[in-house]
RNA sequence: GCCGAAAUAGCUCAAUUGGUAGAGCAACUGACUUGUAAUCAGUAGGUUACGGGUUCAAGUCCUGUUUUCGGCACCA
């Protein structure tokens, strides 16, 4: 539960330290022309133009330590009101504040804070002396956009933490450090679950842990989509021109294409599956009581992705999307939408995931379709929320241009959230590529169709389960179930191999350790790739024809009758625990 | 793509002001035959990401490229 007036608090303490960045800033530099300095949910930054003077990462230390001296000096921070003529005259030589002053109502009174000789324009509050601005690290510098736009000259933005005690700082930092142990890069490698490399930027290599892992989320989404009433197909990976055209995307999206020309023709590799989707529905024709037709696709797409967005495997180039389309009647958007949202829920809980939904709105220049309709999708988008008893965030004018669409976003182990689900009305590719479907009284009608995306990208959602269960899966995802460890090689590795093919063919995920080395060495590995079961095989199991195992996690060795065993397993992978 | 940082053995990291590229783990060989997080000894492993330059001498300095990381922009 968050303290609303301790957050409040903090959020002041965070403004009052962006402030004192800024001025130590100057100090040291006096040319420096300020942006904007807020408060954002873990700390604060402040958008700084120092024309070609460029601030390293190695002089963060030295602003601390200006910043340090400025709060020690104590000084009043002073607020002071201003008219809009005071304040353009006060800042005549800052084209930045200018541009904020301008941008401002008349008739409001415009206020400024002062510390020392330093003034910045501010709406406040700030705490009231520079004294109590004692506990803070600037954490990163970056380059910033001007107003967010790349049009525009690139600022320079220095990040930053503030809290009440030193203890909190230290705690921010350990956090992070111990964050930065879950992160899927780090673990992807350390547990062999895929790799990059440099012959192919964004483009994963699955190793044979990660594809079991893989295979087996991939088998599970098949499984619940079959219980959901779906269909699969499989679309071609690449498709000439002319469907590109027909679909837009060879104008819209051309330059992050992957293209190539054969025999004179121009083709595309698909960067997303529905113009497949769409020629697979084509195929034959449709009747209004197929409704909602619900076809799936676990459909690789590839993307030429900005090289600066590249991220693990959270943004790569190359991604399978867990895809569908579902084709249906006006009347019917509602209730799908109602099915899809309870449908995310139920496979986000089995990983005890929890989400953000939002909802994206027509954008208010690029967009097809009459208003009406988009109103009226966007309302059985909205309606679809509250009925199904979600909450949601309102994106106004962030929708697709062909339509409106609720997001599903997850965070990963830093924070950053990933949109991972979504559910989007199409008003464009139905009409685009002229589907039709036979209504009641037998005439041709247009279908209205949405896409949706549980994993988002199976790749993603990976990435996002190897962070959220730090590389200790659940059993039924686990690459390996059960390590086999004999005492000694010479008297146990027999009954092991027994084992080990009772358990293989009772569809456990087995290994056997047979190399020629200590138990406590082959223990010690067995722990740090996580393996959810590790079993201790010697004299007393041999004899007793039981096995031991260690749980991954736990420290006790529990004994168990092999049937007992297999027993406890299996439920365990059908409770997906 | 933009701003900043980084790249040394399979992995994790050293290498003083420019002066013989090292260690631990992993791999391989041998000994040890072991009951719950590293047995011992030995062997091999490198055009220091790639190219160009400065210098008597470059992992180290300059420069171009690639890739990665943190942000920004983008994300159908």
């Amino acid at each position: 539960m968050i303290n609303i007036k301790e957050s409040e608090q903090l959020n002041t303490l965070n403004h009052s330290c962006a402030h004192l960045l800024a001025h130590a800033i100057k100090n040291l530099y006096p040319e420096a022309l300020f942006w904007v300095g807020p408060v954002i949910t873990e700390g604060f930054y402040y958008d700084i133009d120092l024309g070609n003077v460029a601030i390293k990462e190695e002089d963060l230390e030295k602003i601390e330590r200006e910043m340090k001296k400025i709060s020690k000096k104590n000084r009043k921070i002073v607020r002071i009101e201003l008219s809009k003529e005071e304040a353009l005259d006060m800042f005549k030589d800052d084209q930045y504040k200018l541009d904020l002053i301008n941008n401002m109502e008349d008739s409001n009174i415009i206020t400024a804070y002062k510390q020392d000789d330093f003034i910045d324009l501010c709406r406040g509050p700030h705490v009231e002396y520079t004294k109590e601005i004692k506990y803070f690290k600037l954490l990163k510098v970056s380059g910033a956009y001007f107003k967010g736009d790349s049009k525009n000259k690139m600022l320079q933005r220095i990040y930053g933490i503030c809290f009440n005690e030193e203890k909190e700082v230290e705690e921010y930092l350990n956090m992070v450090e111990e964050a930065k142990k879950r992160d899927h890069r780090k673990l992807g490698k350390e547990l062999g679950l895929f790799t990059m490399c440099e012959y192919g930027p964004g483009f994963p290599f699955w190793l044979p842990k990660g594809m079991t892992f893989r295979r087996k989320l991939e088998e599970f989404w098949y499984k619940e989509h079959e219980k959901e009433g779906y269909k699969f197909i499989n679309t071609p990976i690449m498709l000439n021109r002319e469907l590109w055209e027909t679909s837009g995307h060879w104008f819209n999206y051309r330059e992050n294409m992957y293209t190539s020309s054969i025999e004179d023709k121009d083709f595309a590799i698909k960067p997303m599956n529905c113009p497949g989707g769409m020629l697979a529905y084509k195929n034959e024709l449709h009747s209004y009581k197929e409704f909602p037709l619900r076809i799936g696709e676990l459909g690789l797409v590839h993307r030429h992705e900005a090289s600066g967005a590249l991220s693990g495997l959270f943004r790569v180039r190359m991604f399978t999307q867990d895809d569908a389309h579902i084709f249906m009647t006006e009347e019917q958007i509602e209730s799908e939408v109602i099915n899809l949202i309870n449908f995310f829920d139920r496979v986000y809980d089995i990983f005890n995931l929890e989400y953000t939904i939002e909802l994206s709105t027509r954008p208010e220049e690029k967009y097809i379709g009459n208003i009406e309709i988009w109103d009226k999708a966007e309302k059985a988008l909205a309606d679809a929320c509250n009925n199904a008893g979600k909450e949601y965030i309102l994106n106004p004018g962030d929708g697709a241009f062909y339509g409106p669409k609720l997001d599903f976003h997850i965070k990963d182990s830093l924070g950053r959230t990933w949109q991972c689900g979504t559910i989007q009305l199409d008003m464009n590719l139905p009409e685009r590529f002229d589907l039709t479907y036979v209504s009641e009284n037998g005439e041709k009608k247009r279908p209205v169709m949405l896409h949706r995306v549980i994993f988002g990208s199976v790749e993603r959602f990976i990435g996002i389960l190897i962070e959220h269960y730090a590389g200790a899966f659940p059993l039924w995802l686990s690459p390996i179930q059960v390590n086999i460890i004999p005492v000694n090689n010479k008297y146990h590795l027999e009954y092991s191999k027994k084992l080990k093919k009772l358990l293989f063919d009772s569809d456990i995920r087995v290994e056997l350790d047979d190399r020629e080395e200590k138990l406590g060495y082959k223990m010690r590995e067995s722990q740090m790739y996580k393996n959810p079961y590790t079993l201790i095989i010697g004299d007393k199991e041999l004899n007793d024809n039981t096995i031991s195992y260690r749980k991954y996690g736990t420290e006790e060795t529990i004994t168990l009758g092999v049937d007992e065993f297999i027993v406890l397993l299996n439920s365990q992978v059908n409770e997906k625990k």
